[in-house]
RNA sequence: GCCAAUGUAGCUCAGUCGGUAGAGCAAUUCACUCGUAAUGAAUAGGUCAGCGGUUCGAAUCCGCUCAUUGGCUCCA
């Protein structure tokens, strides 16, 4: 039996799929049926609603089909032929598929029991050679993704070569379930988002407002030490700011209504760059004084549409880690190494080591001189091979205003997260008039670079709980140490003992509840707490504590002076 | 925004043919004072998402609205 690459299997699968819906739904028209990442799918034009009971009987009908190990025909065709059998069959999206391919090209279908496919392929030679196929979902989706085009119904679908390899699959999609920060947001008690508030606008809870306030003192801390200064800018600003910065224009779609002030319109903002530039204009700059890094941990309002909400990791207001270096010319190639530099310092006190850059150059349409792009692009191809980091291009994909590089990170799940952007900015230094004196005494316009390393606090959070599944790492726990006493008699040691180690900045808590020691271990566990220590007669007898760690497992009895600095060099490693 | 599904106690969920609301966990109170993942008992907890309709009677049937979920589109 030949081996087959997955992609080969699953766009295979796509298609006894399509051949399962066409016996089923006679006068079903077909798209499309590629398949992707981690299965398949395959559009339809049904004349009646899907519902889920019908997976059930699609996957039953392809599976009939798998075991009569029917051939995958190849045919050729000429154009007009084609068009013909398309026309008769009513195919309509096929004929708008048909008339994509260029002219020259060959025609190619693939039969496989009574279903003909427009189809360059490859594909299996008969449907034995599919393995085990699992049909996952229904979804709606635009004909071409186009907004205007009418909706088809997607069926999404995955196939293995084995039943094992599939079940893998399946334990990994649990195993993302339960790490959903949406369901350990609720269960750890650290975020919510009220309909009474409304969508997309989240709540912080103490626990989840403590983590995002140590985040930030060490983001704050580190853009110190990294030559940042920070800022504070208003939420909201005048209309007139906004049509200088344009974004009133070409964004106002996404900006909320404005409020009227003393006969002027006010708009909350979605951006914080048009106010970074103010304080830059707030005076004469003189090229001695750059480069500037403004930093602002920016909390913004952006009206997304109401089915892209969800969770902290599409929201309708957020914090933005935000930074504007304004630079000369000169500057530029060792600021942008600079940030990215930063940067991966940054993710990997968090736990990203993996990570991946993408690079996006000059669109069709844009604005700023070609030579500053090029000077750009070139910083940020430079800054990239510096720090070794592996690249994908995207060419033409910058915005009109300036290339860019997204950094991407691998969280514990292998799952791609684009997280930190750095882009020039060659439309708001022009639009705002920004300008430096320069050493010939003369007026320079300054380079202008956004910069957000970890996009949106909101969004961090969200990942941050998904990859360390609610276990957040001891300098972050919420809760670092809960003391377990195990009767009453124990409690007045335990309190000693949390009251020392709040003393020494410890984040702790004792358990001083009537329940047995089994059900407060269950608890504090449940609560992902990093170290559980218990306190009964042994332990009040040697001035100790019987220790359990997150990490480490049972560790056994410590004495309580040997146990503190274990824990406060457990905080300072960030373990 | 579009397509579809879902919405019952804080959470997870049951609720038959339309006959007036139920479990487990959590919470509260009391008893228990316990040695490494669940001590026992009692109590409380509901505008069945909202509004309207059909009906003698609606969690249940119908319509609209809202929200959530999965996709699509979008993401300066």
């Amino acid at each position: 039996m030949a081996k087959y690459s997955i992609d080969v299997i699953r766009h295979s699968a796509a298609h006894i799929m399509a051949a399962a819906v066409q016996e089923l739904y006679p006068n079903a028209k077909f798209d499309i049926g590629p398949s992707t990442a981690d299965g398949f799918y395959y559009d339809f034009d049904l004349e009646q609603r899907l519902v889920p009971d019908d997976l059930n009987k699609i996957e039953n009908t392809m599976k009939k089909l798998l075991n009569q190990k029917l051939p995958f025909e190849y045919i050729e065709m000429n154009r007009e032929d084609a068009e013909q059998l398309l026309k008769e069959q009513n195919q309509t999206y096929k004929l708008e598929r048909l008339a994509d391919i260029p002219e020259g090209e060959k025609i190619t279908f693939y039969k496989c029991g009574q279903f003909l496919d427009l189809c360059r392929g490859p594909h299996v030679e008969h449907t034995g050679q599919i393995g085990v196929v699992k049909l996952l979902s229904i979804a709606g989706s635009y004909f071409r993704g186009k907004e205007s085009n009418p909706m088809l119904q997607r069926i999404y679908g995955t196939a293995f070569n084995n039943k094992k390899e599939l079940n893998t699959y399946l334990k990994q999609i649990e195993e993302a379930k339960k790490r959903d920060h949406r369901k350990l947001g609720r269960e750890l008690d650290l975020f919510s988002i009220s309909e009474q508030v409304g969508g997309g606008l989240a709540l912080w809870h103490p626990k989840g407002a403590l983590i995002r306030n140590i985040f930030e003192t060490f983001w704050r801390e580190e853009h110190y030490k990294n030559n940042y200064d920070l800022l504070y800018t208003p939420h909201i600003g005048r209309s007139n700011l906004w049509e200088t910065s344009g974004h009133l224009n070409f964004y106002g779609d996404a900006m909320y209504a404005p409020m009227k002030i003393d006969g002027n319109d006010y708009y909350v903002k979605p951006m914080n760059c048009p106010f970074h530039i103010e304080v830059y204009q707030s005076r004469l700059r003189s090229y001695k004084e750059l480069p500037l890094r403004w930093a602002e941990l920016g909390t913004v309002y952006r009206y997304e549409k109401s089915g892209v909400l969800h969770g902290l990791l599409r929201v309708r207001g957020f914090t933005q880690d935000d930074a504007h270096i304004i630079c000369t010319p000169e500057q530029i190639e060792s600021e942008i190494s600079e940030v990215l530099r930063f940067s991966l310092s940054i993710w990997k006190s968090f736990g990203f080591t993996d990570i991946k850059a993408y690079l996006a150059t000059k669109p069709e349409k844009s604005v700023g001189e070609p030579e500053r792009w090029n000077q750009a692009l070139i910083s940020l191809e430079k800054a990239v091979k510096e720090h070794g980091l592996e690249c994908e291009v995207d060419e033409g994909g910058g915005a009109f205003y300036g290339p860019k590089i997204d950094l991407k990170i691998k969280d514990a799940l292998g799952r791609e997260w684009q997280m930190t952007t750095i882009q020039f900015d060659f439309n708001l230094p022009e639009r705002f008039g920004m300008s430096y004196i320069g050493e010939d005494g003369k007026k320079h316009q300054p380079f202008m670079v956004h910069r957000a390393l970890l996009g949106s606090l909101e969004r961090f959070f969200g990942i941050l709980i998904e990859h360390y599944s609610g276990a957040f790492p001891l300098w972050l726990a919420p809760e670092q140490v809960r003391i377990l006493p195990i009767a009453e008699r124990h409690q007045e040691y335990a309190l000693n003992a949390k009251k020392e180690l709040r003393q020494l900045g410890l984040r702790v808590d004792a358990d001083c509840r009537s329940e047995t020691i089994g059900s407060k271990i269950k608890d504090a566990r449940n609560s992902r707490i990093p170290y559980i220590l218990v306190a009964g007669d042994r332990e009040l007898e040697s001035a100790s504590f019987s220790v359990r760690s997150r990490r480490e497992g049972q560790i056994g009895e410590v004495a309580f002076e040997t146990l503190k600095e274990k824990l406060l060099s457990d905080v300072t490693e960030k373990i």
